[in-house]
DNA sequence: GACACGTGGAT
DNA sequence: TATCCAAGTGT
């Protein structure tokens, strides 16, 4: 089997978008806020916010220095607020254990709050240049179908780490190349749905593409449907706490329409107890700096 | 390993 | 209109 790495090298030099987190320069702290961001949000939505919040916050330091609430406020809309509370607990860990500098091994970036798998390998690779394997879901896809001649990549698992280290080439910034690469492939050509194959590097060697394009098995799980759930609940409660910030809302002023009251209760009592939300006397409001 | 976790654009 | 999908992580 050809390694995918040449043609995805040769393509990747024409067809990269030009992105701001990969700007010569663009640093160690710009590319940890992007990988958070970028998190389960498209990256249109997610570039003036990165903007934004790299004015706002130009070090971990100056982040930690702000109270969560401020971050959970400057996330706006991104959905999945807590990644704005764990980017906070980042730039206090990084403050206090790191010296304010993000770190670079993989080790050090995992014990971080928010970041996994994904996120360390990438600001390790992408911000430091150092060789691992970098996989998120657009290479598990372009690995799928290009190696193993499936529609769709299986659930995570950690051999898809293996998979992508076989296909680096030993020379660092290639392999950097290779793992950056792969994802653009995947946002921009090799799509989830209607891929566009015709303009595909690695065409002549997909497995998929060789069997005859086999539909997937579809074992995969229906998401959720949003309108009425306990999310929209809690993203509505939210909002109108990032809206009034930073001053606290009486608890009787919290989307006192809501259809279902119970369910608005209990929305604010998980907020609580994940700490995106705080009760004082009988108001809400985002999280101050913890009482020292 | 399944599940919860926001939000908005595309089909 | 309903569903799918998006640079994942923690429990």
């Amino acid at each position: 089997m050809p390694g995918l790495a040449a043609p995805l090298i040769a393509w990747y030099r024409d067809a990269a978008r030009d992105l701001p987190w990969r700007r010569e320069g663009f640093g160690a702290w710009g590319t940890l806020v992007s990988e958070f961001m970028l998190q389960q949000t498209p990256v249109n939505r997610v570039v003036p916010h990165l903007e934004a919040w790299l004015t706002r916050w130009p070090t971990p330091a100056d982040l930690a220095a702000s109270p969560p609430g401020d971050a959970v406020t400057q996330w706006a809309n991104l959905g999945y607020p807590r990644r704005a509370l764990w980017l906070h607990r980042a730039a206090v860990e990084i403050r206090d254990r790191h010296d304010g500098v993000v770190p670079r091994d993989v080790d050090a970036l995992l014990a971080l709050t928010g970041i996994g798998d994904y996120t360390a390998r990438a600001v390790a690779v992408f911000a430091y240049g150092d060789r691992h394997p970098v996989v998120d879901t657009n290479t598990r896809r372009v690995l799928a179908r290009a190696v193993e001649g499936r529609a769709q990549p299986g659930p995570p698992n950690r051999r898809d780490l293996e998979a992508m280290e076989a296909e680096l080439p030993a020379d660092i910034a290639e392999a950097a190349i290779v793992n950056a690469a792969a994802m653009e492939l995947g946002a921009i050509v090799c799509t989830a749905r209607a891929p566009k194959c015709e303009a595909c590097p690695l065409a002549a060697q997909c497995a998929w593409r060789a069997a005859g394009y086999p539909a997937s098995e579809d074992r995969r799980r229906k998401q959720a449907t949003y309108e009425g759930s306990d999310r929209q609940t809690r993203g509505a409660v939210l909002k109108t706490l990032r809206e009034a910030a930073p001053a606290a809302v009486p608890a009787f002023a919290i989307i006192p329409e809501w259809p279902d009251a119970a369910q608005r209760d209990r929305a604010i009592d998980s907020l609580i107890a994940d700490g995106l939300v705080e009760a004082v006397d009988d108001h809400l409001r985002l999280p101050g700096h913890p009482a020292s």
